[in-house]
DNA sequence: TTCCTGATCTAAATCGTTTCAGTTGTGCTG
DNA sequence: CAGCACAACTGAAACGATTTAGATCAGGAA
């Protein structure tokens, strides 16, 4: 190897034009040239039309994002944190859903969303240059809510456990629940099916043992169970765990459900993704919906209307709003309380009372 | 809209703690302690740790991301554009999944998505912190198009006309779209009603007039209407536009277009959403699926299972990859290619022969 | 002793902006 | 003609890190 380069201060970097160069280019200082972009009214109209005509013949692409976050401390990027794989989030329409809403919510303000990948690891929530974060469905105790917690920014808590150091956005989980346990009640059920959602970051399937139930790292799950439980007293209830919000799930575990318990005749959905899975089962079974089998969803999704399921609706618009509210004023300093929303049974054709005899 | 500018002022930067103060708390230099954080092998593992330990008792979170990623040169972040409200995107589960599976091929290294919101304004384009983008849906004159290539960063061009300054990843939509016309001209259909999706960025709705289908801005569109008439030839065709993709809009304007069209009994749609509509018209007309009409989706989402809908499914799954694969490689500096992914017919319970009179 | 090597650690130069605090030069008032 | 407001522009200090090119020192070989 040759010891040493006679043009060792060459720049490595490919020749990026920055202000410097418009402002060399033109004689003047790189103020001006700043001003001509941020602060038309610091600079004559005259000159400031020489700088940008000056800066577009250089192909100068105008002032680099990264150094103005920098020198001004403001990125205009919020970080969203979901506690599963992220695919698992675009795979549930709700999460999209409520992405979406936030999106609304939020776009009027110059900010966009950041999505943090890869829940395993925090270094992405870590090393993100965000100004707050969202954080979506985390348990608990989780590692990815402690390293969010410790970047000690603005944090939006949604559909979790409530925080002293964040604000807390969710819905009345329980009372929906309890309304859509009552109203098969209320229709004579008495052996009722819960399919539940995950109840914690480690997947597991099938039956929900009582010291499981007591034990549950997500808030949403643990909500909606003690709502259904409340509102189905008096009937025998078989709840069963999913390890991942989909169809195909959903009609996995109602096979294996009804199978082991026939004499099931309403279930209880924690998601219209679920339910979508449930009513699947009920036609590989041939049985029918509502006459055979009752069931009951939670979201209220748009394809829901379609397949006609009685479900407990949940206001996500709102819930977006209220979310993008919040971030505004923390991001403005000032305070943000915690929401809770209401939720609404919306009783369709999935179900009706029980058969008289199977 | 007046520009948004909501934070025109920085917060105060009250005592943030930075590599500096960490430095001089313990008397060393700055570089050690940023040795401390990126290369322990640059410090006796001893001092290493004094460091990280005072580093924790001062209060310092870490090496400023931003700071650290203006002197790299590198972000770790893709921007993602679409060519309409963003909540659009969230609502159109085919987009989500697209989404969910580029977060998958792209999370293992150590990048993240950035959605940049509000199309019809370019600035978040313009003043976004990315290493590279991915357009997603843009008709091919579009502003943003431009502005994206404007920033001159690797851009990677989904469902898009190609263009030579970026990558193109696409399905055979033509193809797809003529197999299942195909389809129902082999069941026997003569008069096929064609629910396209938006031909341009402008809000249409109603029947397509022959001009309006020579200028579709859309490539998605445009290929799937020309796959259609390539493969119903000798049927009547009657195609409408829709203005957003969702079931509401799509019942619309089935709705309008059967009234229209009474002599209509096979419906194409150019998605999955938009037959979920023509499901809830059939549904509301009392007409009988597929008996009375038959009904063909575009995209095969995990509903249309449920659904049993007749429909074409794409690799979505697939794009996501590639679209991911694509990206690492122009990050990497190495070159990569065009890729049109196929598409297959997918025949499920909502195609029949048409009625023999109605 | 002298020189070389390797392990540690430091000084200083960036990275590309924004913005505070001036410095000019001009025209107007009193 | 002094005094002053004002418009137009500039210098230089941040912003908070990374990284290159040494400096220093101890130990071992020659």
């Amino acid at each position: 190897m040759p010891p040493a380069k006679p043009f060792a201060k060459a720049p490595p970097r490919g020749g990026r034009i920055t202000l410097r160069e418009v402002a060399q280019a033109l004689g003047v200082s790189v103020a001006t040239v700043s001003n001509a972009y941020n602060r038309p009214d610091q600079l004559s109209e005259e000159l400031r039309e020489r700088v940008l005509e000056t800066a577009r013949s250089l192909g100068y692409r105008g002032p680099d994002p990264l150094a103005r976050s920098l020198r001004r401390g403001r990125t205009g990027v919020i970080g969203v944190v979901y506690d599963a794989p992220l695919e698992y989030a675009f795979a549930d329409p709700a999460a999209a859903m409520f992405l979406g809403s936030v999106t609304h919510a939020i776009q009027d303000h110059a900010l966009n969303l950041l999505l943090l990948a890869s829940p395993e690891d925090v270094t992405p929530v870590r090393s993100a240059s965000v100004d707050a974060f969202i954080v979506y469905c985390a348990a608990d105790d989780s590692d990815l809510l402690r390293a969010v917690l410790d970047r000690g920014l603005p944090t939006v808590l949604v559909d979790q456990y409530a925080h002293p150091q964040a604000v807390q956005i969710g819905i009345d989980d329980a009372g929906g629940a309890r309304e859509a346990a009552q109203h098969l009640r209320d229709l004579g059920h008495e052996h009722i099916g819960i399919v539940c959602l995950e109840l914690g970051p480690e997947r597991h399937t099938g039956p929900v043992s009582p010291e499981r139930e007591r034990s549950v790292g997500y808030r949403t799950t643990s909500e909606r169970l003690h709502g259904y439980r409340s509102g189905a007293q008096g009937a025998a209830l078989y709840p069963v765990e999913t390890e991942q919000n989909a169809p195909q799930e959903g009609e996995t575990r109602v096979l294996e459900l009804l199978a082991a318990h026939p004499e099931v005749t309403g279930l209880l959905c924690m998601s219209d993704v679920l339910a979508q899975g449930a009513l699947r089962a009920a036609r590989t079974l041939g049985l029918d919906v509502p006459a055979d089998l009752s069931i009951i969803g939670y979201d209220d999704l748009p394809s829901s209307t379609t397949f006609n399921l009685t479900t407990v609706w949940q206001p996500t618009a709102d819930k977006g709003r209220h979310v993008g509210d919040s971030l505004l004023a923390l991001l403005a300093g000032r305070a943000a309380e915690n929401v809770t929303l209401p939720t609404r049974l919306v009783v369709r054709a999935t179900t009706a009372g029980p058969p008289r005899l199977r």
